[in-house]
DNA sequence: AAATAATGTGTCTTTAGTACATATTTATTA
DNA sequence: TAATAAATATGTACTAAAGACACATTATTT
C-alpha cells in the first residue's frame, strides 16, 4: 500500500468505500496430526447445500479487532480447545470465484499438533481425522489448499525442527522415522535416516527405553530445548550464500 | 472457510455484515531490478503526512473483481507500464495497526524485471530506483516487507532459474555472477559459481562474444526455453524426499 | 532355551561443495 | 607493432554429505 489508498481524498468519493471494502478475509487452518501411523487433517463436514457431503477445513472470517495471525490460533482454541499450537502461514488465496458465499480472501496456514498431548472436543462439533493420502475432494478450493501446505510441510520437514510438534514429548528413532515417511509418503532407510537427524544436533538422548513395545525396545528421545522455537535452525543469509562459493 | 461463514444464517443478524467487512485488502510490490551491478527496489514518495520524506511499495487496493494474483500485474501495468512480468507472492501482513489509514490487509509479492528491456515511465510518477543496500526505512511496514521478500528470493534464486528475469536476453558468465553477487551479498567464487551453474544445465551457449567492453570479451548465454517458466526446475516430491533415504 | 523381531551400528561409493593457480585472449598503451 | 594490462577460461585435490548396503545385539515370545 502506498498514496494510492486515498481513503481521505477526492477518490473517496468516486470510489465507494463499500465497494472496497466489500471484500471479506478468512483464514482457513490445515490441522495436521499424526495419527495411527499416517498424517492426517482435521476437517468438518459442510453444511452448505452446494457442498453436500464434502469436508471442509477449519477456517473464520478475520475480525476487524485481530490480528490476522492471530484469527487461526483463535479458530484452533474455538473448535478444538487446544492452544500454544505451531501455526505457519503458508499462502493466500484470491480468486475472485472462490467461495460461494461472496467474494473471500482466504490465507492458509498449517498447524501440527500432538494428538496425545491434546484433549479435542471433536465429535460433538463434527471434526475428524481424515488420513491425509485418503483425501480426494474438499469444499472450496480446500483440496488445493491441503496440497500446499502439504507440499510446504514437505520442504520444511528435513530443514527444520518442525515434525516434532506432532509427537510426544518423548519418542524412539523409529517412531520419528515412521512419522517422516508418513509426512513425505516415502520409504526411508534407517541408518541413512539415523545419520542425517543425527547431524542435525536436534536430539536429546533421554536414556530411557520404551515401555510397552511387543519387541525390543529402542531408546527414547526428546526435542533439544534450544530448538523447540519455530526455526530456529532457519539458515543464515550466510550459510545460504555460502553454498555457492 | 467452511460453514462458519454463515453469511447466510441467522448470524448475519448479530454479526455485521459491515462489521466482518470493514478490512480492506491491498496488494504491495517489491519490484527488483539489477542496475549499476546493484540489486534495487522501485520506490514511490510517500504523501501521507505520517510518513513524510518516506518511501514505500508500489501497492494498491484489490478490486473486488478481480483475483487477488492479478492486482499486483496491474499495478505494475498501471504504475510502470510494464507486462509479463515475473510475480511471486511471498507474505500477508495483517497486524491490526499496520496501516493509518485503516484495517489493511496486504499481500506482498516481489517481481523480477530487466530495466533494459522495459521502457518505464518512472518519473512523472515520482517513481525512483534505490538500491535495496542502502534502504533504511520505509512507510508503513513496508521495510519488513522488503525483508521478508529479498530473504525468500535469496532462498530461491539457486533452486529455480529466475535470477534470468532480472538481465537481458543475452548475458556473459561474469554478468551473472555479478547479479548472483549482489542478491546475496556476498562475493562467489568464478570458478566454483561456474561449476555449479554449468551443473544446474539451465544455460544456452548461443557461440557469442560480448562486445562493448573494454577488455577480453566473454561469451553469450541465455537461459534455455524449457526454464523460462516459473519454478521448472522445482525438486518434485520423490526428490525432496530422496535427501533423507 | 530357542526363535523371533526389532534395535543399533559402520563402510564404501558417489556426488556435491570448497579452496585454489595458470594459461589464454583481447584491448590498450607505449 | 610489441609489450602490457585485464579479464576470460579452465582443472585438481580436499572435504563433506548423500546413498546403498549387512550383521551383530537385545528383549520378547514361544
Amino acid at each position: 500500500m502506498d498514496k494510492n489508498l486515498k481513503l481521505k481524498t477526492a477518490e473517496i468519493e468516486k470510489i465507494s468505500h463499500l465497494e472496497y471494502f466489500n471484500i471479506a478475509i478468512s483464514v482457513d487452518c490445515v490441522i495436521f496430526c499424526y495419527k495411527d501411523k499416517e498424517l492426517q487433517v482435521l476437517l468438518i463436514k459442510s453444511d452448505l447445500e452446494e457442498f453436500s457431503g464434502l469436508y471442509s477445513l477449519l477456517g473464520d472470517l478475520v475480525r476487524p479487532d485481530e490480528d490476522l495471525d492471530s484469527a487461526p490460533y483463535r479458530v484452533l482454541k474455538q473448535r478444538t480447545g487446544m492452544d500454544d499450537v505451531y501455526l505457519e502461514q503458508v499462502h493466500t488465496f484470491g480468486s475472485i470465484d472462490r467461495h460461494v458465499s461472496g467474494r473471500v480472501i482466504t490465507t492458509a496456514y498449517y498447524s501440527l499438533i500432538d494428538i496425545k498431548h491434546h484433549k479435542l472436543n471433536l465429535d460433538q462439533n463434527e471434526l475428524h481425522w481424515h488420513p491425509v493420502k485418503d483425501i480426494r475432494k474438499l469444499a472450496f478450493d480446500h483440496k488445493i489448499i491441503l496440497d500446499t501446505c502439504l507440499q510446504r510441510l514437505r520442504e520444511q520437514v528435513m530443514e527444520f525442527p518442525i515434525a516434532f510438534n506432532l509427537l510426544p514429548e518423548k519418542f524412539s528413532l523409529r517412531e520419528l522415522q515412521e512419522l517422516y515417511e508418513a509426512i513425505l509418503g516415502v520409504e526411508l532407510d534407517r541408518r541413512n535416516f539415523r545419520k542425517k537427524i543425527a547431524l542435525k544436533g536436534w536430539l536429546e538422548d533421554l536414556d530411557e527405553m520404551e515401555a510397552d513395545v511387543p519387541h525390543r525396545p529402542g531408546k527414547l528421545y526428546s526435542l533439544k530445548p534450544a530448538h523447540r522455537k519455530k526455526k530456529v535452525s532457519k539458515r543464515s543469509k550466510l550459510s545460504a550464500a555460502g553454498t555457492l562459493s
